[in-house]
DNA sequence: CTGAAAGCGCTAACAC
DNA sequence: GTGTTAGCGCTTTCAG
């Protein structure tokens, strides 16, 4: 019979498994670890029955106080409002937990506010907490405090970022290539006045993007100014602004690249709102094809970043990391473009 | 001189700051723990600048071990695909997060997949991970094992829904005043022929709002049939499809309330697809107000939900529920209309 | 093949 | 006021 379930009662413990199946602590603790050592069938199996019907689980707080190890990996994003309401960092969060869940770990959730920078929490959590890994989701430049945990040794994956300067270990999208596929997608339908609305400059895919943008228009043969880049922020309001505000400098524009498609959405808003058609007047492309890219008016063509995808391998790696399978990380995932009703050839003028 | 940094370093511990500071372990946990028991300020202050000096933090999974309590609270999500991704997760996930971090709670994630419920994973969290408290973000009646767990006394919060049959303690919007709302609008701008599209028929507070629509509805002259009435599952795809449904079983619908808002941005979607203007054919009022409302076109129409605050909320309680300072947790947030433009009066007929 | 014992870092009776 | 000591639940050497 089963115990009285309203009554809330010490978990078994290893040593009621011992005592229950008449043998030590170690014998059980050999048992579920260290198979190699050998036990003999008969106890084993008189043990692991034991188990079973006692539902016993190991405690992880004592084993990672034994072993240093967790199990437990930190999500890590930027001081934003409501960042975990942004379906990006959704999409890559989702990823790494599906992941991180699969191979035995399980998922902390960090905000790297300025209080957690100032006060080196960061340190602390792989100190006191015994985090195994940590992910940062979000990172940029700035964030100079990575340097300290990587130069203790602490695992820690930049994701879909990297830094320029520092060898991090990362894994990122390509956005080099989804600006050329950008690219060749408005000159191709016959745009030559193109503005583009970029990510934060602080951030290194925003400033690759850009620069691959520029150039492959160059190549074929529409020069984009410096005037005709804009900031957006990454989010709708940003590239709101930034497409009225490419608008005031190039009002004959008939064609925008945004860095996401939250800015993209955002200006299509905007566009909408002078009263410039999407995409009869001015065609829109975005990138990342979130979910929510197919169903805005018009449906948004965009550039597909496999988010959830990255977040997952960024998990592998981070574990791999962690188990020293390997040394490094640096990988850089494909993108293709989605065409749907958003970009179409310029009006005749 | 500081310690070559690229060596990891085993943690600085409790007894090393006793060493350092001439006293014994227990004066120091002391001092950091009940400091009801007279030190000595001289000692004190010594004590303290050596922890500082030396950069000490107690170990969790050490003090969690002792005291069995991690200060770690668990979020636990549907097992749909991507849940992280969801605006209306992340809202709540951001609020419950910045709240419980202001209390000095940590959060993990979890995932409730079938293994999950299956494996009792639920009780493994609390016996062995040693979780103080679980806040099911998106739960429904289906969801029987939360019956398992309260019964075992362990604090659980259903987050922004609630159970009927059951006294499970909640945190919760009210979403019959939110369909009042909704009603009233749409009777007051001149609608008679009215469809809702419900979330799914095991969310009690789904229900909630589709008894309060209907029965609004017909104090104010416009009966609604079950007929009017589709399951929308929550998704802009399942939006659309409820939209295309209602239309073809009363071709001469003006107007539309769906019970989140991205079935709304999937109706409108759908609308526009079947060549009906939103809003001067068909008005649609979506719920919760997520950010995205604001930028897809039409503008939406919606009831706000209060879902970042409901978070706080619901991690104050939680808390609370831990600490034992309130015996259960039965709290309604209220909501208010936010008008845009996808509602207007009907077309002339 | 199995067990005794030390110890991970911390807390809190209980002594002095 | 401060220190001694016994665990919390587990892993792992080292004996037998």
């Amino acid at each position: 019979m089963a115990t009285d379930p309203t009554i809330r009662v010490r978990p078994v413990s290893i040593r009621e498994v011992a005592r229950e199946s008449g043998v030590s602590l170690t014998t059980v603790s050999l048992i579920l670890n260290k198979s190699d050592q050998r036990i003999s069938e008969a106890t084993r199996r008189r043990v692991l029955a034991t188990i079973d019907r006692l539902g016993y689980r190991p405690n992880r707080l004592a084993q990672g106080l034994q072993n240093r190890r967790s199990h437990i990996l930190a999500i890590l994003v930027p001081g934003l409002k409501h960042a975990f309401a942004d379906v990006y960092f959704g999409e890559l969060i989702s990823g790494i937990y599906d992941e991180a869940s699969r191979l035995g770990y399980k998922i902390l959730l960090e905000v790297a506010t300025a209080g957690f920078v100032r006060q080196r929490k960061y340190i602390e959590l792989f100190d006191q907490c015994f985090i195994d890994g940590l992910l940062f989701v979000g990172a940029h430049e700035q964030h100079r405090f990575l340097h300290d945990l990587a130069a203790r040794q602490y695992p820690v994956l930049i994701v879909n970022n990297y830094f320029a300067q520092e060898r991090l270990d990362y894994v990122v999208c390509d956005y080099a290539a989804a600006a050329r596929l950008a690219a060749r997608h408005l000159c191709g339908l016959g745009h030559r006045r193109i503005g583009m609305i970029r990510g934060a400059i602080e951030v290194q895919t925003a400033m690759d993007a850009r620069n691959a943008f520029v150039e492959t228009c160059r190549q074929l043969g529409t020069a984009i100014s410096d005037d005709l880049v804009a900031d957006g922020l990454y989010t709708e309001e940003g590239g709101g602004a930034a497409a009225e505000e490419l608008l005031r400098r190039e009002p004959r524009l008939t064609a925008i690249f945004a860095g996401n498609d939250k800015m993209a959405i955002g200006a299509i808003r905007r566009l909408h709102q002078l009263g410039r058609r999407v995409p009869d007047d001015v065609s829109v492309i975005g990138c990342d094809d979130i979910h929510q890219a197919a169903f805005v008016t018009p449906p948004l063509t965009t550039v597909r970043t496999p988010l959830y995808d990255l977040g997952k391998r960024s998990a592998q790696c981070m574990i791999d990391l962690i188990r020293r399978k390997v040394k490094q990380c640096h990988e850089i995932l494909p993108v293709e473009l989605v065409t749907r009703e958003s970009t179409a050839p310029p009006p005749p003028r």
